[in-house]
DNA sequence: CAATCATTTCGATATTTGTCGAAATATTAA
DNA sequence: TTAATATTTCGACAAATATCGAAATGATTG
């Protein structure tokens, strides 16, 4: 739990899952709707995927990123037992 | 947003949340609960503070913090709304 | 008032994190 | 095979973060 937490705190990244919401995309297609470098936006990836908040899969030279939200729901649930 | 996600990406801030929920607490009463110095405590208490998970009110000499859960709405509709 | 207790603030330090440009890797195209 | 394209890894650096002990603040008690 606590590297989603750790993947969720920070703006890039959720933006990222809001991108890829919408449809899969490849790296360069993510890293072209931000004004940070590329290297930067592949470090965020993968600490995506280490959350497993994305998963990634080869396509030739591309790399094609897709939004897993499966994690959230143990986030979700650890929220709903604090409120009750 | 940034700073609820951000007040939630430390193990211990989390497990003062979960503390609070079984009972308002001193400052010092969730101290005890933990092995790190009273400072740090007060550091961790103010982000929360900060992030609106917890509101505090002066009782003497003492401080009594309390679990304030209604910012975790917000948080649980943008994780819904990236399910859908 | 002086001493004690609860809490926070301050100043410092070690670690983590986000970012970059350059280089490396891998795939496709000429 | 050489050149071009896509992505990641590497090495470095600045900023943010968690932590500490000491000191400051504020309230209670003797």
């Amino acid at each position: 739990m606590n590297i989603v937490f750790k993947a969720l705190n920070d703006p890039i990244r959720r933006e990222i899952l809001e991108i890829l919401k919408e449809r899969d995309m490849t790296a360069g297609d993510i890293s072209d709707r931000f004004d940070v470098g590329k290297p930067t936006i592949s470090h965020h990836l993968d600490l995506l995927r280490q959350a497993h908040l994305v998963s990634s899969a080869k396509d030739g030279q591309f790399v094609i990123y897709s939004l897993n939200t499966t994690v959230l729901d143990e986030i979700m649930k650890w929220m709903l037992d604090l409120k009750k």
